[in-house]
DNA sequence: GCAATGATTTACT
DNA sequence: GTAAATCATTGCC
């Protein structure tokens, strides 16, 4: 097994470098005594200086208020009614800059992840995609919140190395609504990893 | 209190 | 390629 990341490397105040050093971790779930893990392929960041995030401009609503904890929490939100995103708070208090998670690659308790996506066999689609992550690692609202140094959600290195040139820097989907700030290219992915939600 | 909308996925034409 | 599903959060009345 590796080790688990320590709260500073969350804590750190930049958030596209973060994303990019997330590629390649492993993002553990231990529900119940279940493990579920998948090596993290394809990450957006996303900070409140930009309008693509929640909390743009330091905007306070109840569902952003955990975005201005300090670095090292999980941020659950349900998107359309259907789909469950999984994030990470970065940076420090006050600060709401958050790293998405957008696919893994599947590593501990397949079984597991194929069931709760109700599929029989191992697709590459099965963490494609930020609500495929979710549903696959068994994330839910009630996960939100959650102190990534605990024992439930958390992130490990595991010696995986992603170089420089096996990252790909795209602008991010999904945030036309953004203006100029949907044309920052903060969406990062390993090149050539067949996890990936397909490429736009 | 109520209507509009979104950091998406899936299935169908 | 296009459209529908579906609901918590948000913002305005």
């Amino acid at each position: 097994m590796g080790s688990k990341l320590p709260l500073s490397f969350y804590r750190r105040d930049d958030v596209t470098l973060i994303a990019r050093e997330l590629l390649g971790k492993v993002l553990c779930t231990n529900f119940g005594g279940v493990l579920t893990s998948g090596i993290i392929v394809e990450t957006e960041a996303y900070s409140q200086s930009e309008k693509a995030c929640h909390a743009f401009g330091g905007k306070r609503t109840p569902r952003t208020e955990v975005f201005y904890n300090d670095g090292g929490l999980s941020y659950v939100y349900l998107c359309y009614g259907i789909h469950y995103l999984f994030n990470i708070i970065t940076n420090a208090a006050d600060t709401a800059d958050a790293v998405l998670i957008r696919a893994i690659e599947p590593v501990d308790g397949v079984e597991t992840m194929l069931r709760r996506r109700k599929m029989t066999k191992l697709e590459h689609r099965i963490g494609a995609g930020p609500g495929s992550v979710s549903q696959a690692l068994g994330l839910t609202k009630h996960h939100n919140a959650l102190d990534l140094t605990e024992d439930h959600v958390w992130l490990e290195r595991r010696g995986i190395k992603v170089p420089d040139d096996q990252i790909i820097a795209s602008p991010r989907v999904g945030v036309d609504y953004a203006g100029e700030d949907a044309l920052l290219p903060w969406r990062y992915r390993i090149a050539g990893s067949p996890w990936v939600s397909r490429a736009k």
